[in-house]
DNA sequence: TATTGTTATACTCTATAACTATA
DNA sequence: TATAGTTATAGAGTATAACAATA
């Protein structure tokens, strides 16, 4: 009988798993967004930053595409952290019409100092916790990234 | 010798470990904030009538507060949120200076269709896994939440 | 003509400073 | 005098519409 495994005791109801789930998520997320080396600096600038960094240098209209925000909106943005020095606008050789937007030595400083500080304060968090616990954690992070995959 | 933990095999990097806790955290947390019940309501605006859901109500400058905003901010939130019915305010009987603010039944109703649809979406994501999977997200959980209450 | 980026303009959310009512 | 809330005003970040340059 299939419908077994919805009342067994050692596989709790999905509805609940689901949302202990999601507010330890939020509740994580939450704590490692306060972390940042510029606290002036917005979620959307450093999405870019860090997008530059693991991507490479984009075009303005694929950095708009990638963050989901309007092409004036991630010009705005641009225009910001080309003033702190963080990136810098190319004119594309091939296609004059396009820019070609790359981070600078100062922003991927930033990207990683920020990144360096939610590190540390994860590692701070779950070193004090004992191998199983680490293991587990270890295994979630790959099943939270194959989750939202699909 | 201690420090043979840090290099077994079994215990991975302790950086590796938190960088690809905190990636998927923030990815996992993304797609949950993009599954609302009002689209037009911002992050900050649920997040109050979530907050009114679990600790009943407070006064202006508690939210304020407990949402880390200025009471300014907060009282134009309350204001948006109170035009549209999802709230009351009412004069402290006790201290004429405060208003309580307080959950309506469709403001009620607007976080549970929230949270229903945020945790559908997570539930038909780990449906599928298998119960070994679903395990250590069910586990992870637990521990997420243990170290965000440090 | 179509596409890429930019400018013009407006709306929301945030903040600080000043003000009102109450303690 | 101090505190709770509100109003006034300004600075980011978002959007759509209109424009310039290039393909």
């Amino acid at each position: 009988m299939k419908t077994i495994a919805h009342t067994d005791p050692t596989t709790p109801e999905l509805a609940t798993e689901a949302s202990e789930l999601r507010i330890a998520t939020f509740r994580l997320a939450r704590r490692l967004r306060a972390q940042r080396a510029i606290d002036t600096m917005s979620d959307g600038q450093f999405a870019v930053l860090a997008t530059l960094k693991m991507y490479g240098p984009h075009t303005l209209g694929e950095l708009a595409e990638r963050e989901r925000v309007s092409a004036p909106s991630m010009n705005r943005t641009v225009n910001c952290l080309e003033e702190s020095g963080w990136l810098t606008r190319t004119p594309d050789e091939v296609d004059r019409r396009k820019v070609i937007i790359a981070l600078t030595g100062e922003g991927l400083d930033v990207v990683e100092e920020t990144v360096r500080r939610r590190d540390a304060w994860l590692e701070s968090a779950i070193a004090a916790l004992p191998d199983a616990k680490r293991a587990i954690l270890r295994q979630a992070a790959g099943i939270m990234r194959e989750v939202t995959a699909l």
